[in-house]
DNA sequence: TTTATTGTTGCGCTATTGTGCAAATATCAA
DNA sequence: TTGATATTTGCACAATAGCGCAACAATAAA
């Protein structure tokens, strides 16, 4: 693992680790269809403007994506880009293999 | 998963999401033999002290293990554990289950 | 005992992060 | 146009995090 990719797999591991950005992956991940902002405000004890700035440190990193519909965007889970980083770091830690 | 669940989740999450820390790890993880805090030193950009806060926060969250032998300390990854929570959260996301 | 080695801790510093509030922007609806 | 709704952004602030340095504690070796 080049340090460029550890840093990277660092900033996802940041990202999710903080409650409520990983509230609101929690909340995406039992969503179907995609939902929008206001919709997702209630499940963390943040304001609209912090889950705004929640939603898109989570988009920068690519653990979730964006469209745009109207005057709302609506949110949804990348769930097989986050789940494959999450297993690779997952085998990689269990069978202490280079990748 | 409670919130308290979520919360723990989220503290190793964010232990993991450090570029220094998660360095170490990665070391340990090429390690069939538990190292010393000395023998890490080398694998990230910190001094000593820097080594041992980080260490001190991995053992906090049971990322690694800690063996006291003489004067050292003799570190190694807990491998299925971490590993277990990472595949549990990696299934979480994929496929949308309550557990 | 004296000295060297290993590791931790206190201190001060700087940088980053998370937050609410208010204002701004964009889009829809009347 | 006017007003409501959805979301973002600027600002200020408090809290946290990471860092090096120096001092300390614990243990081993001479």
């Amino acid at each position: 693992m080049t340090s460029s990719e550890l840093e990277e797999l660092a900033d996802m591991l940041k990202a999710l680790g903080e409650t409520n950005r990983l509230s609101l992956v929690c909340r995406l991940c039992e969503c179907s269809v995609p939902q929008n902002a206001m919709c997702l405000c209630d499940c963390c004890s943040v304001d609209a403007s912090g889950v705004s700035r929640h939603l898109k440190i989570l988009t920068q990193e690519g653990i979730v994506s964006v469209e745009k519909r109207g005057r709302e965007r609506n949110y949804s889970l990348n769930r097989s880009h986050v789940a494959s980083r999450l297993r690779a770091l997952a085998d990689k830690i269990e069978l202490g293999q280079e990748h």
